[in-house]
DNA sequence: GCGTCGATGGCA
DNA sequence: GCCATCGACGCG
């Protein structure tokens, strides 16, 4: 993995790089899917280092929530679902590809947010413009299931020089879900090419 | 540029 | 028998 060099700008940059505790999780969904956008997910593994600027996130806000998987209950699968806000939940889909997730707000509150797209950041070059392709490229997969997001291999960095413009429309790929189809659950930064279609 | 379709495996 | 997807293919 590249490594910055001595450009005194990216150095400061990097220096206000702060990252995200806790209480930034322990919320509802909703403002966790917003709030992400713009932050910076970094994933260390095998001695190498993966960095990217969230540009696209889902909200499944609970039980209630027929797209959210906790609305078939509490199963092997969606267990870290009601667990701590702020641990990874990864699972498989279609049988080849993983989705990042976060589990947000408090025990046995079972919401989480999907990361969809990334922009790769540090000199690395990649398509992170869907789930399925981010966390592929980004090595991150069911190994990473259940992962404390407040330690050192899986994390999201704030960069308070990002305030991105914020967009909303419906979640992708939900059709199954009744009349949660039409609510304003996805989050996108209105500037990103990353972004996965559809706009 | 569109719509349609198949891959592929864990889970309920 | 589903899927919080992706990429390949056929149109005309």
């Amino acid at each position: 993995m590249r490594c910055g060099g001595d450009n005194a700008e990216l150095m400061a940059a990097k220096r206000s790089l702060r990252k995200l505790r806790r209480s930034f999780y322990d919320r509802d969904a909703i403002d966790v899917a917003r709030e992400l956008i713009g932050k910076i997910l970094v994933h260390r593994r095998a001695g190498e280092e993966f960095r990217a600027r969230v540009v696209e996130t889902e909200a499944y806000v609970g039980p209630h929530d027929l797209a959210c998987h906790a609305s078939k209950g509490r199963t092997g699968r969606t267990e870290v679902m009601f667990g701590r806000a702020g641990h990874a939940y990864v699972y498989l889909i279609y049988g080849m590809y993983q989705m990042l997730n976060i589990v947000t707000a408090g025990v046995g509150d079972a919401q989480a947010v999907l990361i969809r797209a990334a922009e790769p950041l540090g000199g690395w070059e990649s398509d992170l413009s869907g789930p399925g392709k981010l966390a592929r490229e980004m090595q991150i997969g069911r190994a990473q299931n259940g992962l404390d997001l407040t330690g050192s291999e899986l994390f999201l960095l704030d960069d308070p020089a990002d305030r991105p413009r914020v967009v909303r429309s419906k979640r992708v790929g939900i059709d199954y879900a009744g009349e949660w189809v039409h609510a304003l659950l996805r989050f996108y930064d209105a500037q990103s090419a990353s972004v996965s279609k559809p706009r």
